[in-house]
DNA sequence: TTGTCAAATGTCAGCCACTGACATAATCTC
DNA sequence: GAGATTATGTCAGTGGCTGACATTTGACAA
């Protein structure tokens, strides 16, 4: 296999000969398969014709994604790669939806470029209709956010310093957050010519209203 | 094919033959599937042994169910389907918290007959488990619960009179009645001698908890 | 009962996602 | 440059899933 170079952190700046032709190989498979997805749809694609476009034996492909559907959906494994990252670097004084939010909002431009290191953007953008319209990748989708969130949660939970199996509330806030995102980017989803923009506000104003039901600290005692 | 027989509403009392025999072969092929995936494993199971052990051709099968997944998932299919139409009988009155939360509690005893009458209750809890422990099953029920939800949301816009696309609050309480709802069930899945009647109870519990946050109707002119 | 229609099932051929095993070729390390 | 690693290609095979067509079975009326 091609060694365990996590999707989400390309190896900073030049790594070996290797490392950067199996980057190489792996970003020009994700664009090859969105192109192709986009034009001729995610069902009526076969995985050979997207080996074959990279020139590349479709056994090759099997071993950079474990199946068809995570090609489709690296970019949005990037993204959550990078909020999560984020997050984890927001200071412990934050209250907890705040913390989201921040690292949300704050992160904003960096996924942007990394993004677009990867794919243009308008590509992304009729990627992103293509799955809203394909039950095998909106299932894919939502078992990856599923595991996001969980992990989301368990980092909420050691922020506040909560167990996780007992208290509830990091998974409750997170779930609803999440519903905030999705509504939102389904929303967004649906107005083709907005511009990513206008979702960063239309998701900043979401928040606030979530706020304004769950906002503040859960801490026992206050530093 | 046969007919569209609504998984969720087995005919009333007795249609014709022909109905009851549909039904009957589903039931059978259910049951197959759930005691296959509980002893052998989700993957392990060919779709040929089903058919074969309920003395049916495979293109039958795939007649009865789109996928192998959906075999696995006809009983939380089910359930849903139950709350979903108990919810839509809640009184006008109710804010919307409680009216999930009086659904969900107040159909507990129907849903338990009406899993039964289909497989025994320990293999549905044995089947839990598999679920829990299957990537392929995990997405295609994350799918199935994004889709209820959407169905829920809806339900509750429209006792509200909001208009979904715009006021995302039925999203966020819907997601965040979701996260409760599997959050208990992950923890009910772990402890494994734990009765249906203690998750009851742990279910309305958390939902109590939830409720201090965000309770209250939300209509801007109150009756 | 019987004839007719529609719906359910079986059979068969075929596509395609995905995998294990082994051979080959490209980098890395010293 | 030799030898160890690691990525890639090739090949054969399994199994999910579908379309097409023939066959059977229950529904309904004469």
């Amino acid at each position: 296999m091609p060694g365990t170079t996590a999707t989400t952190q390309p190896a900073p700046g030049a790594a070996g000969l290797r490392e950067r032709k199996k980057q190489r190989t792996r970003d020009a498979l994700t664009r090859a398969a969105m192109e192709l997805f986009t034009t001729r749809g995610f069902e009526r694609t076969t995985v050979d014709e997207i080996a074959e476009s990279v020139e590349v034996s479709q056994r090759t492909f099997f071993r950079y994604f474990s199946n068809k559907e995570q090609a489709a959906l690296a970019v949005e494994e990037l993204i959550e790669g990078h909020f999560l990252a984020a997050l984890r670097e927001r200071p412990a004084t934050e209250p907890p939806l705040e913390a989201l939010r921040n690292a949300l909002l704050g992160t904003w431009d960096d996924v942007n470029t990394a993004i677009h290191e990867v794919v243009p953007l308008d590509l992304y953008m009729r990627m992103y209709q293509v799955i809203e319209t394909t039950p095998a990748l909106l299932a894919a989708r939502m078992r990856r956010q599923a595991e996001t969130e969980q992990r989301i949660s368990a980092e909420i939970a050691r922020r506040e310093g909560l167990d996780p199996a007992v208290d509830l509330r990091p998974r409750v806030l997170v779930a609803a957050f999440g519903g905030v995102i999705r509504a939102a980017s389904g929303y967004w989803g649906k107005c083709a010519d907005d511009s990513v923009e206008q979702m960063r506000r239309s998701v900043a104003d979401h928040l606030n209203t979530l706020g304004a039901a769950l906002i503040g600290g859960w801490r026992t005692q206050d530093t």
